[in-house]
This record gives C-alpha cells, structure tokens and sequence, in this order.
DNA sequence: ACCTGAACACCGTTCAAGT
DNA sequence: ACCTGAACACCGTTCAAGT
C-alpha cells in the first residue's frame, strides 16, 4: 500500500488547477458566462464547492486563466512560417475565429487590461510591426491601434453570440431583423443606417473584420512611407 | 383636495424611469459597477427595492438606459460644426473622455451589441464618412473599422480605471509598475514588450488613442485614393 | 396606478472540521 | 496537504398586500 502510494504518478481524478480550468471552459462553452457557478464546476468535477478555492484563488483568476488557455493555444499555433503582414492576419483572424468558439473569451478580454492573454495578442502584432519595419515612435501606436480594433470587434462579437443564440435563429435571419428595424429609422437623423442596413443581412462577419485589419496596415504603410 | 390632485403637474419626489436611471448613473460613477444594486438604488431614492421593476424591466435595462443617457448626451454636444474628418475625431474623442468620466459606459458598450448608444456613435462615425466621400462599397467597413476601434479603447480604458482606482496610485505609478514588469520579461520571447516598456510610463492615453483614429483615417484616404 | 417589503432562489466566499 | 459541506452575507427578481 505505501509503495503503491509512492509509485502513483498522479491520481486522475485529483484536483488541480488545470483540471479545474478545463472544467471551467467546458461549462462556459456549453453554458455560457452565467452557467459558470463554483456550486455547478464542484458538481462536474465531484468535489465541494470549498475545495477549488485550494487551487484558484477566487473567480476572477479562474476566468483569466480559462481566457489564457484559450488564448495560448491560438497564440502558439499561429506559429511564425509567413511574412509579417500576413502574420497579423493569422493572429487577428485566429482570436476572431476562437472566439466564435468561445464567445465567453470575447468579454473576458476586454475585462483584464494587462492580462497574459492580451499580452500575448499585443506581442505578437507589434513584434510583426517592427518586422514590417515600421518606425520604433510609430510601433506602439499602431500596434496599440491594431490591439484595440481586434478587442472592439471581439466584444462585439461575443455580445452577438449571446443575443443570437438563445433566440436560436439563424444568422442571416437574426442580421434581417435588425437591418429590418433599421429601415423603419427616420432617414433624415440616420441616414447612414439606413443605407447600410440594405447591405447587412448579406455581410460576412469575417470578411469585415479582415477588411478593418487591412485599413488599419494601409494606415501603417502611410506612416511608414511618411517617415522613410 | 380634488381640485389640488388635478393642477399637481408632477411631484417631485414621485418615482419615473428618469430619475431612476439618474440615480443609477449617481452610483455607478460614485461606487463603480459592482456598486449598482436595487437595495442600494432603492435606498437613495428612499423606496423599495420592488417599486423600481415598475417602471424599469430589469437590470439590463437599467443600465442599458443609463448607458444611453451619457452617450446621447456626447453625441449632441458635438453637434455639426465641423468638417466630417474633424467631426470623427471630436465624436471619438467625445466617447473617449466620458469614459473617463463614467468607465462603466466602456463596459457596457461592448455588452450591447445593437444598443440605440451604439447605433448613435456608429450613426456619427458612418455619416461622416459619407460627408467625406468614402466610396458606398466602403462605408460599411471602415465606419466598423472605426467603431470596434473606439469600443476597445473603451472598454480597455474602462478596465483600467477599475483596476487603478482602487489601488489609489496615480496614473504614471500604476504605469510604471506594469512598466516595470514587462522590462523583466524574457527578451527573445517578448522583444516587442520590453522595448515598448520604455515609453509606457511617459505616454498620453488620449494622443494615443487620437493617433489610432489619425491611423485608420489614414488608411480610408488610401481604400478613397485607389477607388477615385 | 403605483408602491411596499418580505420571500425565493440563487450567488461567491469562508472556514471549522475532517482525512 | 488537500478536501468537505454547512454557513454567511450578499444578489436580482417576484408578488401578495397595501394605498
């Protein structure tokens, strides 16, 4: 018995703070933000409410580093094989499309200012800044830019993942009836709603948020020919 | 007493959505987000918790409504003086600076995906842009571009009065630390951060933000440029 | 029509007590 | 060292009862 104690690894039913961050992103994405309760984490990992508090400190941490998690992995598998410019694309478009995923990562971004996560993201856009060869007085400013456009767009698309899915419509169903309520606005103190809610029910998500990325490199390139 | 009933225009002290959202606002920039509660609310207008559900729905409307009120404000003020690229940059300049006032709004923004405070901002950034001559196949993408830009400045901006207030240190302090903390960081993983770290604690929030704006402003002049 | 306030069904977090 | 689960101090929301 005592050598049998000895010679286990590591039990795998114990406790641990990865375990517990893995059962929190499980609930998030299946439940959502307002699913995530330490009572319903303790009753998918049996064991106690009390007891996650051993390993996490308290809520906040749990959802910093459920979002690392997450964030990390795209991070990582972004990798480094393609020219800078399409670096930042890979990167923006990879936090986009995890938090398709994980729309629960969306808000929890925007929550942690100088979290690892968003740490991450920005070093992996301004590292590909200096590479592109952009002025150093220019390269926190566009990185900065390029940081909080893709923080802009990943809240948005976190609040529209909670809006559209409990109603259970489909996407272009859920675009057609705000453009709808769009239309009816008053044409002299909207206008340009009112034009572009014609175009809404047949816009892609991910072409925009590319189409933003791209504006933002042609601001770049601006500066970097102003100053070269 | 019946003719006295009848030329009452309106008590003062009676209950209305306003001057329940009023309060709301009192709160939130007095005691913060998590200062926001019916028990609280119900006591500075000296009633109980119940009488608010019967003028507002919920929570949710509640500080939707609050968040409309500062927003609408804002976009008044700027009003239509200006030229349209001037006009973008007091209108984003506007949002920035009442959250400075009011950091809830930050978060709340990017909580409300099709909000009217949403729509208002996105109606100002996208009718300027028409002014401006942005080609139609355009306005879509670059007044987002815009928008998401300013939400995460927002809410980013936000996050950091939540998280440097309580600590009471004053702004260059708070910097410096994170400042601090990045020099130390490895350099071949974060070369980016640690040379950012230099200027961090002598940077303008709001002449970054600006510049941001000046940025993707800089990139639409090309998207017109290559169109016209 | 509008307001009261107790009650309900939850939370996050703590902590004595166990192993 | 790690886990249990009851208990504490809250929440948002409802609703019978009042005026």
């Amino acid at each position: 018995m005592a050598t049998r104690a000895q010679r286990t690894e590591r039990r795998t039913d114990a406790l641990s703070k990865e375990r517990i961050v893995d059962a929190a992103i499980g609930i998030l994405d299946a439940e959502g933000e307002k699913g995530l309760t330490f009572r319903a984490l303790a009753a998918r990992l049996a064991t106690g409410a009390g007891a996650i508090y051993w390993h996490v400190a308290n809520k906040d941490e749990l959802l910093a580093a459920a979002t690392d998690g997450v964030v990390t992995r795209v991070v990582t598998d972004v990798g480094r094989g393609e020219g800078p410019r399409e670096g930042i694309r890979t990167l923006a478009l990879g936090v986009f499309d995890a938090i398709d995923v994980h729309p629960w990562v969306g808000t929890q971004l925007s929550r942690e200012p100088w979290g690892s996560a968003l740490l991450q993201i920005f070093e992996g856009l301004g590292g590909r800044l200096q590479e592109l060869g952009v002025a150093r007085a220019d390269q926190l400013n566009s990185a900065s830019a390029l940081l909080n456009y893709v923080l802009g767009a990943a809240a948005q698309n976190a609040a529209n993942a909670r809006l559209a899915l409990p109603v259970g419509a489909d996407r272009s169903t859920f675009l057609g009836g705000i453009a709808a309520r769009w239309t009816e606005l008053d044409a002299a103190r909207h206008p340009f709603l009112r034009q572009v809610s014609a175009e809404l029910p047949e816009h892609d998500d991910r072409t925009q948020f590319l189409a933003g990325i791209d504006l933002i490199l042609a601001g770049v390139d601006t500066a970097r020919r102003a100053h070269g």
